[in-house]
DNA sequence: GGTAAAACAGACCAAGCGGTCTTTAAACGA
DNA sequence: TCGTTTAAAGACCGCTTGGTCTGTTTTACC
């Protein structure tokens, strides 16, 4: 990696740490100075505008938890482990989160979606693709007689990023993963109830 | 109502609709002054700065929805049919809400969490109000045999809250309100779960 | 209906905003 | 190692920001 990638990479990792925490409106450029240590030159000789930024750092935000999905359902083979994994996995967003300042789809997507319809639309394509997971988890388990062969794998996917965005969202509104961890324990019971047999 | 009072109404009213819909950053006095169609010094007459009108619209914000949510609730006698009714009253949410732009609740957690401590804890209150009617529904409920007795009203809250809540911002997200449908009748199934018998 | 008190308009301010451009320093292939 | 390319600095620009203040109009009470 040269040294400018090197740079744009810094960049674009600390602008979505802001991005995540202060949301596109609440960071300035200035911030976003300080953050890297970096002068307005050193910024915008990679980036044409604050907007660009804010893309990017989007795309960059959502790769990551994105990544953190996929290993933790890689390591599971059955459907019912691997959508558990799945809830379980966001544990870690309180405490230990990939990116301080909780989801990035979700932050994304409620200061876009009645202002920013560019923003919007990045944050719909990652949920899209959060969403397809799942719904590919429960085809697949209901072939492979998993899961019961009535279940509608939408429904599950709507049902289980609702509940585990909105757990995100009380926990940190309380600064305590209480309220994540109830969620979590009640989304494997409804998991289980998925099964087969 | 004196004029006076009338005019702050008025721009409380349209500020919380700006600040719901763009978030407290992403709005200006200069928006509020349009839309209320007055100019500064009519403005800064009623309040002494931004602030004080995002705590204040924030307030009159949580109490609309939280009128709508009572009178909902009132409407029903068992517990069970109350909780469900807590849950459809937000199917209005993305066709016809109490005020445009989403869950105020919501909006102001998400924003404000890592930010603005003044009104996170104005939306911890809120939210906090909202948990503890569900509480006592629940705890009600058990005693009148309504609700299993093993129920913890605590886990129902937070599985309650945390999956309307996300599923309003998938909804707003994709602008379709079939996420939220899909979640309130998995939920009112969750609901009748918890039922005695 | 007159008058004291208020509500409101709008000019004004310093600071901060996103963005540009020229200059200097550093990286990097030959 | 040299020469060219490029990364970064930082002064600068016009505009918008939140907020103040003085003057004018409206309200409201006697």
């Amino acid at each position: 990696m040269s040294k400018a990638e090197a740079t744009k990479a810094h960049i674009i990792h600390q602008a979505a740490l802001l991005f995540n925490q202060r949301g596109y409106a609440g960071s300035s450029i200035a911030d976003i100075m300080q953050a890297t240590g970096l002068k307005k030159g050193g910024i915008y000789n990679h980036f044409k505008s604050k907007d660009e930024i804010a893309l990017q750092a989007f795309d960059y935000a959502a790769s990551l938890v994105q990544k953190i999905v996929w290993d933790a359902v890689k390591q599971k083979t059955d459907a019912i482990s691997r959508l558990k994994a799945l809830m379980q996995v966001h544990l870690n967003y309180i405490d230990n989160p990939p990116l301080a300042g909780g989801c990035p789809i979700m932050n994304t997507a409620i200061e876009s979606d009645d202002a920013y319809p560019i923003l919007r639309d990045r944050a719909q394509q990652a949920m899209e693709s959060w969403r397809n997971l799942i719904i590919r988890i429960v085809q697949k388990g209901i072939k492979k007689q998993e899961i019961k062969p009535d279940i509608d794998a939408e429904i599950v996917a709507s049902f289980l990023i609702s509940a585990i965005e909105g757990a995100i969202m009380m926990s940190k509104l309380y600064q305590d993963a209480i309220h994540l961890k109830r969620v979590i324990s009640s989304l494997s019971d409804y998991i289980e109830s998925l099964a087969y047999g």
